[in-house]
DNA sequence: TATGCTAGAGAACGAACGTTCTCGATGCAA
DNA sequence: TTGCATCGAGAACGTTCGTTCTCTAGCATA
């Protein structure tokens, strides 16, 4: 089997368990058999379990960036573009596997005792607040809208996952435009 | 030593502990020697660490409700309480020892295997939904006003707890003030 | 066929966990 | 003082974890 494939397989496996399950509860054993990858050969690719953590959680911020920015190219206006952002949401919360953030939850499984988990979660939460920031100056917004459309798509995923009701999502996306038009018609007065 | 005052210790220092470094992290050993109980009497009292567990978050969303409600008796208007939620959160963040929601956080290394603990973090969100809901209908609001508010306080509490300052809370009250104010005014259209 | 090489299955290892047990010390009733 | 119950410290037990090691089967090459 290519070395390459193998990464890919132990991550796609690592990935999937260890957001389902968290992270401390999947052992390298199990990890071996969903990823039919022998142990020896997965210890050749990674040096430890800590580095597949660290890689899952750089691959899941790809992937959220992706995703984003695929809903973002359907809107043609920056305010679309913001909404968006909960569109995509909702289209997550309602999939069958949905368990949250990735990143808030192994921030709180082990973001305290292992540094570069909660390093990766900082990293995600601020690329985050920079792509909404960008989007929220390119509608001409003052500099505060930003952070509190981000504070509703932050709570809108740990609601839906701790409630198990995928809600959250269109009340995120009323209060955004809600806030995006008291931000837009304030700053016009201005 | 009086059983209840063992069973204080045990709790206090489980819960300083679970929530400082997670709960998986805390073993049986530990907790002993920060709570100065001897093993033996811990397991006179709690059958199990999943017991100790779950009256910490017991406590734990008794604690928040408390602090919340103190905070609202000082306002004296429903939209003065609502906002106080934020001044709450406010004033927590700059704690030292502030490491996020115990319930978001637990849920994240716990939830998807341990039953009880994501009924604990089930119970505490939907006991603040009730909260925050009461008091939107006090203040005349629509029913969609709530959900959004709770969007934000939930929102505020992983972005402060992920990035490590406490901005959050200010960006969450000023957009909960925005949202009230819409809300009402909305509602006082029609 | 004989020989080296690779790779996988799973045993082995040391550490850490939750929980229970042992043992010696202590305090108190008679 | 003696006997007895209680208690804490920490050893012990069985399990599980991350990681490494062993052993065997298969395969390419001479």
């Amino acid at each position: 089997m290519d070395d390459a494939t193998a990464r890919e397989l132990v991550l796609d496996a690592a990935d999937r368990l260890y957001y389902r399950r968290g992270i401390t509860a999947v052992g390298m054993d199990e990890l071996r058999t969903a990823a039919g990858v022998s142990l020896k050969k997965t210890y050749q690719l990674f040096p430890s379990k800590d580095v597949i953590v660290e890689q899952v959680l750089r691959r899941r911020n790809n992937a959220w960036t992706r995703g984003i920015l695929a809903r973002a190219e359907l809107e043609p206006t920056p305010r679309g573009k913001l909404l968006a952002i909960y569109d995509f949401l909702s289209d997550w919360f309602v999939e069958d596997d949905f368990r949250g953030c990735a990143f808030i939850n192994s921030f709180g499984e082990l973001g305290a005792t292992a540094p570069t988990v909660a390093q990766a979660a900082r990293d995600h939460k601020n690329s985050f607040q920079a792509y909404v920031a960008a989007l929220a100056q390119e509608a001409g917004a003052p500099s505060n809208l930003a952070p509190q459309l981000v504070l509703l798509a932050e709570g809108a995923q740990t609601t839906a996952a701790i409630l198990g009701t995928p809600d959250a999502a269109a009340h995120a996306r009323a209060a955004a435009s809600t806030l995006i038009d008291a931000s837009l018609s304030a700053s016009r007065r201005h």
